[in-house]
RNA sequence: GCAGGGGUGGCAGAGUCUGGCCAAAUGCGACGGGCUUAGGACCCGUUUCCUUUGUGGAUGCAAGAGUUCAAAUCUCUUCCCCUGCACCA
């Protein structure tokens, strides 16, 4: 098979066909939008799965004879390729190689230090990749995100949101560049690290005899009731400043550079050494106990504020670095003051170890001595403290008076807030994973920025409709719904305006731009009318306009001569609305739950009248190759090109979309493109040599074909509703050519049946792997596509348990028998003849009566009396022949099925496949009654499970 | 920490909702055999342990406990793994 040559053959006729465009029309619509990509990078075979996705949808519904509109637009706003343009203006090494994996020219990477350049590149090679890919996408009404003529239609949606009261302003932090001036995210910072900012406490500790105060940063603002002294580096600089005009302060001079970014820092006289405030005293805000300052080895000058507060009971590093002082003579009358204690010690499986008083004495001594062996003493202490913080936090109780029996976190936010509120602390943010370097070079830091504009999701009015929205939704697959259900409950304000990037200016505050994550929440809407909108002026598009075409407001003649478009124009695009919003499907990678699909939910409540709210998301997992997460870095990354030249695009979209549930990652790997080029051979193969086969009369081989394709069919059709992949390609590609199998061993295969089975089997894979099928679809005969087919329908009547299950005891037999001659061989005794005894109708009375109530007792009562002998239909001589029968079936009483075959119905069967069981099995076959059998062995046969009589 | 998902045979991965036909589909791998000059492909068999002129038995689906005539499947507890946690697409 010459995929390539099969893909391009059938893109092109799907094309000239223009099957895939879609119109208003008489039919039920049904409207497929996937989360657009962002266009700073070609396709890679990862992307295959959820636009793969979305497309199995989409000709699932085209064949079920729904008008199907799957739409593609783009995503340029944001940052990114504004990062990406200033990357390769400063020739950056790392992502021209990322450029060179994807083939992309030399001279096209130098003329991308332009945005708008980038963009357009992408556009264009990206749709050429979906192409590829077989989508089935109406390419007539693609659009960029940063189109002129979208711009109006966002800051029609931002008008809304604004007159709602969605949108607020306030205080926010964020990661900044101190050099650039600017807030940065993962893809401003090298490795792409996310600054991971984190609220923190900071403590303030008075200076005995001075108007001054030291302050300390610290995670764990309950342990303050342990603090026995204060740590400075003695050799750090160190500044006196005010903090928000208020309050002398010493903290570091590093940390005041970073902090003088969320708080207000007016240094006070002249900078001094970490040793010269050794000798003060100061005041623990709670217990008002006198703390001495000392030198603390572990100090660092730029974490918090470069002062620390001690707490040797509770953290391992305070605890070294008093003991380091009393070796050398120093902090002498330092004693650790224990705040909580773990009652129990957690050891699973071990009742709990009560800690003995002495090992309560200092927690922390004991976590130190767990790591102390073989390890650097900061990576020990560092483990140390990272278990110390984790068993306190969740096993610790409080023991402090006031607070006693409280867990640490609850005491933690109970003292937070008591010091807050007391004015004895303020609460700063920190880089928890620090340093963050940004690509310029210098270390982001933490800014408070304070008019920033949100998008409210906690507006509890909001908050309801997204509520009430997301109650009317199918969410595939199910077990997704919690998570979105919680991301629901779970987001609150949303930043919703940079100071750069590419978009749309935010209405509020024309300097800054619409965040594009905000931008892109009901742009599904727009394909509906984007082919007609966009061949008119921009300024004709106006929030009247956008009213009237998707809320139903105003009135068609005022709306046409307030913005000069012909009243026809405008009809056809609200008529187009309301025809494909109601009913669709949206489709994104299980990573946009949090934020996309939470925010298109809300949006869509806000905005949209009911009737148009969400009707269905569908989220998929990613795609492994060969077993490992695609990354740029590793370098596993398979360019969606270059994988449909080498492997062919159905091959590819077999694996990626169908080889694994929604929820799961697929994977991608030779191996499994190999297996699914050999079945996509299989199939060919068999379709192509149909034409040979006679149509004679069926056979029960040839019923029980109907009978597992009628199966499938429906089973196929109950997975594909739910977009359950990976069980309908199993069943339709894999299972088909096991049964393909069985049945071409079974004789001469009847044209007319292979014909049936093999016509299904290829438009049921049809949505998953188009090109093939259609091939396939051709191959047969036929002269339509099989895109656009019907999908199969079931006939129940030929779905039989029985044929079905006839055909399993066949195979029983063949493997019984098998495994009895083997045994005898091993003997030393060559079998010659086989015998099957066929067991008699009596015991299929007992099967049936014991599978129904299971009570033996009940059935030996009706065996040890004449009536229900000849109830029974048992003859007086079989009696104890019966009774043992009873006694052997009581054994596995849980495994008795009912039986619908007679004996005679069994025997039948067996005759008739003798030629068959007797090939199989390699030794001639008979068949016999039990009755009538003078075997040894006759006793022993069951109902479905004829006794064996192998004779050497 | 919070939220969501998960733990099945050498591996991948069904089965779990709806308990019994489950020593557990299917694929891959491994081993033995056939075919072949050879390799590949293909075909047959084996792949937890024991037992075997017979279609049997034991153990078993992260660990432990429970419910039930019956548990991979239901309940509880514990352990472990993955993903996300915001202004970033």
């Amino acid at each position: 098979m010459d995929y390539k040559e099969i893909d391009r053959k059938w893109q092109k006729a799907w094309q000239d066909a223009k099957i895939f465009e879609s119109d208003v029309s008489g039919k039920e619509p049904y409207f497929v939008t996937v989360a657009f990509p962002y266009v700073n990078a070609p396709l890679h075979i990862g992307h295959v799965r959820t636009y793969g996705t979305a497309d199995v949808l989409a000709r699932y519904k085209r064949m079920k004879g729904y008008s199907v509109l799957f739409p593609m637009g783009f995503h340029a706003t944001g940052t990114p390729i504004l990062a990406f343009a200033k990357r390769l203006r400063n020739n950056d090494k790392e992502l021209v190689s990322e450029l060179k994996l994807f083939h992309i020219p030399d001279q096209e990477i130098t003329k991308m230090t332009d945005p708008v350049y980038i963009a357009n590149y992408f556009v264009n090679e990206i749709e050429f990749g979906m192409h590829k890919a077989g989508l089935s996408i109406d390419w007539r009404r693609k659009f960029v995100s940063t189109d002129p003529f979208f711009s109006k239609f966002i800051e029609w949606q931002f008008g809304i949101l604004n007159s709602k009261g969605y949108i607020i302003r306030g205080k926010h932090p964020v990661g900044w560049c101190p050099n650039e001036n600017q807030a940065v995210g993962m893809h401003d910072t090298k490795h792409d690290t996310e600054p991971d900012i984190e609220k923190e406490t900071s403590i303030k500790f008075k200076v005995d005899g001075e108007d001054a105060y030291l302050i300390c940063t610290t995670y764990r603002p309950e342990t303050v009731f342990g603090v026995t002294n204060l740590f400075v580096n003695q050799d750090s600089v160190y500044i006196k400043c005010k903090i928000n005009g208020n309050g002398i302060y010493y903290i570091s001079k590093s940390a005041s550079a970073e902090l003088k970014y969320q708080i207000n820092i007016e240094q006070v006289g002249e900078e001094f050494r970490g040793s010269e405030i050794l000798s003060k005293r100061c005041l623990n805000p709670l217990t008002g106990a006198q703390l001495p300052v000392f030198n603390g080895f572990f100090v660092k000058e730029d974490m918090g504020t470069g002062v620390v507060m001690s707490v040797p009971a509770h953290a391992p590093f305070d605890y070294a670095a008093i003991d380091k002082l009393k070796k050398e003579g120093k902090a002498l009358d330092i004693n650790p003051i224990l705040v909580l204690e773990i009652p129990k010690k957690p050891k699973p499986g071990s009742e709990g170890v009560v800690i003995s008083q002495e090992d309560l004495d200092v927690p922390a001594l004991r976590y130190i001595e767990m790591f102390k062996s073989g390890a650097a003493e900061d990576v020990a202490l560092e483990s140390a403290t990272k278990l110390q913080y984790k068993e306190e936090s969740h096993y610790g109780k409080m023991i402090v008076d006031g607070y006693k029996g409280m867990s640490e976190p609850e005491a933690r936010d109970k003292i937070t807030k008591e010091l807050v509120s007391g004015g004895k602390a303020i609460e700063l943010y920190i880089l928890a994973n620090a340093p963050v370097v940004c690509r310029c070079g210098y270390n982001v830091v933490v800014k408070v920025v304070d008019d920033q504009w949100f998008l409210n999701y906690g507006n509890p009015e909001w908050k309801n409709l997204a509520k009430e929205a997301f109650t009317g939704l199918t969410v595939l697959p199910e077990k997704s719904r919690k998570a979105l259900s919680a991301a629901i409950d779970w987001i609150d304000l949303r930043a919703v305006a940079r100071a750069q990037g590419l978009g749309t200016r935010f209405p509020l505050d024309k300097e800054k731009i619409i965040e594009s994550l905000s931008d892109s929440t009901i742009y599904m809407s727009f394909y509906t009318v984007s082919n007609v909108l966009k061949e008119i002026e921009t300024k004709r598009l106006t929030p009247d306009l956008f009213d009237y075409i998707f809320l139903h407001k105003g009135d068609l003649g005022s709306v046409s001569s307030s913005t000069g478009i012909d009243f026809q124009v405008i009809k056809r695009c609200r008529e187009s609305f309301d025809y494909w919003y109601r009913a669709t499907s949206r489709h994104s990678g299980a990573d946009l739950i949090f934020n996309h699909l939470t925010m298109y939910i809300f949006n869509h409540a806000a905005i949209f009248p009911k009737e148009n709210w969400p009707k269905q998301i569908v989220v998929n997992g990613n795609v492994l190759s060969e077993g490992e997460k695609m990354s740029k870095s590793i370098g596993n990354i398979v360019p969606l090109v270059d994988g449909v030249e080498k492997y062919g695009t159905d091959v590819i979209r077999a694996l990626v979309i169908a080889s694994a549930d929604l929820f799961s990652d697929s994977e991608f790997s030779e191996v499994a493109a190999k297996g699914v080029d050999e079945r996509f051979r299989y199939l060919y193969d068999i379709a192509s040599k149909i034409g040979e086969m006679e149509s004679g009369e069926l056979r029960h081989i040839d019923y029980w074909m109907y009978s597992k394709l009628n199966r499938k069919i429906k089973t196929a059709t109950a997975q594909i509703e739910k977009l359950e992949l990976r069980g309908l390609s199993t069943s339709v590609l894999y299972d088909s050519v096991l049964e393909l199998r069985k049945y071409l061993s079974r004789g001469e295969p009847n044209g007319l049946v292979v014909r049936d089975y093999i016509s299904s089997i290829v438009l049921m894979m049809s949505p998953i792997t188009p090109h093939v099928s259609e091939e396939i679809w051709h191959a047969i005969g036929n002269d339509t596509f099989a895109s656009t087919e019907k999908w199969p329908s079931v006939d129940e009547s030929m779905i039989s348990d029985k044929i079905e299950g006839e055909e399993d005891l066949l195979e029983g037999i063949i493997a019984d028998s098998k495994q009895v001659v083997a045994l005898m061989r091993k003997g030393g005794k060559e079998p010659k003849s086989i015998r099957l005894i066929v067991a008699d109708d009596w015991k299929r009375q007992l099967n049936n009566g014991l599978s129904k109530d299971r009570n033996v007792g009940a059935v030996m009562d009706r065996l040890n009396s004449d009536e229900g002998l000849t109830a029974l239909g048992i003859d007086q001589s079989s009696k104890d022949k019966a009774i043992k029968y009873v006694q052997q079936l009581a054994k596995r009483i849980n495994a008795i099925r009912s039986v619908s075959s007679t004996q005679d119905d069994e025997y039948k069967l067996l005759n008739e496949a003798k030629a068959y069981l007797s090939d199989s099995i390699k030794y001639p076959v008979t068949v016999e009654l039990e009755s009538k059998s003078a075997s040894q062995r006759a006793a022993n046969a069951a109902p479905l499970r004829p006794s064996i009589d192998i004779s050497s």
